[in-house]
DNA sequence: GGTTCCATGACAGTTGTGTGACAAATCAGG
DNA sequence: CCTGATTTGTCACACAACTGTCATGGAACC
C-alpha cells in the first residue's frame, strides 16, 4: 500500500487530511514538527511527503533542503499561502509540487498519482550510520544532529566514523590511534582531547555524554 | 536549450507565453490546435508541453492522451478554470501539472524545472542533473542558472558534471583527479584552482558557496 | 587518602584553502 | 602559417582553521 507522511502543525488539518487520504486508500500518518518528519522518513520512509510550510522550529523549506541531500522521495507542499515567490522557493528547494489550502482531496490524491507515475530518478541513498539523533554519513562527508548539519574537522569526522562502525562497542586509544591516525606509538591523550572536542559538539550536555562514553581503562564507545 | 511547445488558440495568451518563456531561457514555439501540437511534437520533440484543456476541435484532454501513446515528455496543462474535476480529469489523462491561468511566470519555469528533475520514466534515463537552481545537461554541454545559459570552459564543465554526477557526496581532489584530468598523479591544487573559477560562475556569492562546498581536508561536493 | 585515569583550556606550530598573477598551451579566424 | 584571444596549469602569498602538546584540576577506583 502507498505509504504517505502528512507533515502539519494544524492538528485539525493534520487529522483531515489523514482522514481523507486513507478514505483514498493511502497508509497515512503524520507528525507536527519538521525534526520529527526527518526522523520519521529516515527510521520508516514514506512513498509520498506532504508538508506545510509554516511549521514550528524548522520550516518547511527548510526540511525539503534537508530531506533532498539523501531523499527522492515525491514531496508536494500544502500552503495556504498562495504566493509565487514561497512557491517558486519551494520548488527551487527540492519539492515536486505545490498546493494551496484548502485542497480537495480528489485533486491531491490525483497529484500524488501523477507523481508516482513519474518515479523516482537520481541519486542512490548515501549510507549513514544513525545513532539516536545522530546521523554520520562517510559518503557525504557530513555530522547531521536531529538534522542540523554540525560542523566537524577533518580527525574528528574520521574518528567519529570509525566509532559509528562499531556502534556499542568499546575501541581502546590504541585502537583508535591505529584507525584514525595510523600511529602504532604515540601519545594515548591525544584521543582523550579530540574525543572532548567531538562530545561538545555532538552531546547535548559534553559533562554527562549519552553516545560517546568513556569507559574507564578501556576506551571510548558510541552508543545509541 | 530547453524547448518547449505551447498549444493555446488564444493568439495573444500564445504569444505573451512564449515571449516570457524565451526571457527564462527557454527555446519556445507554440501552436493553436492540439493536431498541430501532435504533428509538431512528433517531428521536433520538445522537453516540455503547455496545453490549454478548451481548443477548437479536439480539446487538450484528448490531445494528452493521444500524446502519451508514444511519448512521456512532461506535459503541464495551462486552464482557466479552476475546477477539481478538470484537474483530476486532465491529471488522469497523463498531464504531470495543472496550473490555472494567469500564471506567474516564475512559478511555471520552476514547475517545469521540478518535473525536468524527475525526469522521464519510459525513455533513456534523463543525464541532465538538476541541483538546486542550476541545471547540468552533459548531453546538451550546457550549464544554466535559474534558466540562464552560464558560459563554462570544458575543463570546468567536466569537473562540474562530475561533481553532479555525485551529488550530496565529498569527492577528494585525487578522485576529481583522476576522474576529470585522468592523472594519476599531480599537484592537487589544480582542483582548487577550477573549482575556484567554477565558484564565480555559478554561486551567487562566490565567497560564501551554497552548492559547491569545501569540506576541509576532505574534497569538494556538491549539493543541493 | 592515595593513586590512577580522564576532562579541559590554552597555545604555538602546522596544515589546508582561496586567490591573484603570470606564462605556457590551445584555439579560432583569417 | 600567423596572430590575438581564451583557456589552462603553476606558483606564491595570506589567512583561517586545525592539530598535537602540555599543565592543571577533577573524578573514579581501591
Amino acid at each position: 500500500m502507498t505509504a504517505v507522511l502528512v507533515i502539519e502543525d494544524d492538528d485539525r488539518i493534520r487529522l483531515a487530511l489523514l482522514l481523507a487520504l486513507e478514505e483514498e486508500g493511502y497508509r497515512a500518518y503524520g507528525v507536527a514538527t519538521a525534526e520529527e518528519g526527518l526522523q520519521r522518513q529516515r527510521a520508516d520512509p514514506a512513498d509520498n511527503v506532504l508538508v506545510d510550510l509554516m511549521l514550528p522550529g524548522m520550516d518547511g523549506f527548510e526540511y525539503i533542503r534537508q530531506l533532498r541531500r539523501d531523499d527522492d522521495v515525491p514531496i508536494v507542499v500544502v500552503s495556504a499561502r498562495d504566493d509565487t515567490h514561497d512557491i517558486v522557493a519551494a520548488l527551487e528547494a527540492g519539492a515536486d509540487d505545490y498546493v494551496v489550502k484548502p485542497v480537495a482531496i480528489k485533486e491531491l490524491s490525483a497529484r500524488l498519482r501523477a507523481l508516482r507515475r513519474r518515479g523516482r530518478v537520481g541519486t542512490t541513498p548515501v549510507s549513514n550510520h544513525i545513532i539516536g539523533e545522530l546521523e554520520v554519513s562517510p559518503d557525504a562527508g557530513e555530522v547531521r544532529r536531529a538534522g542540523q548539519v554540525v560542523p566537524v574537522t577533518r580527525t574528528e569526522f574520521r574518528l567519529l566514523c570509525e566509532l559509528a562502525e562499531h556502534v556499542g562497542r568499546v575501541l581502546s586509544r590504541r585502537q583508535l590511534l591505529q584507525r584514525v591516525w595510523g600511529y602504532d606509538t604515540g601519545d594515548e591523550r591525544l584521543v582523550d582531547v579530540h574525543v572532548g572536542r567531538l562530545r561538545q559538539k555532538i552531546e547535548d550536555d559534553p559533562a554527562n555524554p549519552r553516545h560517546l562514553v568513556t569507559l574507564r581503562g578501556l576506551g571510548y564507545k558510541l552508543q545509541r
